[in-house]
DNA sequence: GATAATGTTAGCAT
DNA sequence: AATGCTAACATTAT
């Protein structure tokens, strides 16, 4: 559920809950004034990369699910334990499972810079572009994932960008030619949005052309597998694809 | 049934 | 002090 159009996807099937009373809330979560919430409605569902944002007249429920969090709409999955479980009406509740929820007391204005998430109609490529010539030693393996310079971008995105654009992992992001990081720049929010229609229409792994691939759909080499960077996640590249910048 | 995976961070070690 | 690494968390498909 984690990458930046899956929020999307989940802040969309909650909206409707919007403008809803709460009737009662429950759950595991060591972060959430329960007792607070009946009688309150949500005021908005926003979302910031893998943030959900439940809004409520001066409080935020922040919301990650990490790994392997996951929600469901009006119908509770069956034996599991809800972190939070909103209850609206007989028919109508929201259930999140193994999720970290946060509460953000101030407006989420003042937490959130909109340009960084690349879902974000706000997203600003020219400063995501300054942020990678501050860190010129940087791999773009790791820069890809870096929440604070590309918000929303996950392993997923990751690969197939790379693929695409035919950049080697271990490229060193200041040695990335403009051309080339300008196209890096384009496909990175292309992608995310044929993440989230592809998402939509349950075809997201048919698209993989990298990702969890063996081989290279182009050149019918084998794609390398690697566990490559800061956070050594597993990484699917090309060599003759993928040009190396170093 | 073991394994690994779409992610992040607290806490310990250097 | 600052940096860096590991363990921990949690669920599901293969």
């Amino acid at each position: 559920m984690p990458e930046g159009p899956s929020i999307v996807l989940a802040r969309e099937a909650m909206k409707f809950l919007a403008n809803k009373k709460i009737a009662s809330a429950t759950g595991t979560s060591t972060k959430v004034n329960f007792e607070t919430l009946p009688g309150t409605r949500i005021k908005s569902f926003e979302s910031w990369g893998k943030h959900l944002l439940i809004c409520f007249d001066d409080f935020t429920l922040r919301v990650h699910f990490l790994m392997f969090g996951s929600y469901a709409v009006d119908e509770p999955k069956p034996n599991r334990i809800p972190k939070l479980a909103l209850v609206f009406t007989r028919k109508n509740a929201l259930y999140l499972y193994a999720c970290s929820i946060t509460t953000l007391s101030q407006p989420i204005n003042e937490v959130y810079d909109w340009s960084k998430d690349v879902m974000s109609e706000k997203w600003n490529s020219r400063k995501a572009s300054l942020a990678l010539k501050r860190y010129p030693k940087m791999l773009i393996t790791d820069a890809l994932l870096n929440q604070t310079i590309f918000a929303g971008v996950g392993n997923i995105i990751k690969n197939e960008v790379l693929y695409r654009v035919g950049i080697h992992p271990k490229s060193e992001v200041g040695q990335i030619p403009p051309a080339k990081r300008r196209e890096l720049m384009r496909e990175v929010v292309n992608y995310s949005f044929q993440f989230l229609e592809w998402r939509r229409e349950f075809t997201l792994k048919k698209h993989w052309q990298a990702y969890a691939k063996k081989k290279c759909p182009r050149d019918k080499a084998s794609l390398i597998k690697e566990y490559l960077g800061t956070t050594k996640r597993r990484t699917f590249y090309c060599n003759v694809c993928q040009k190396l910048y170093v």
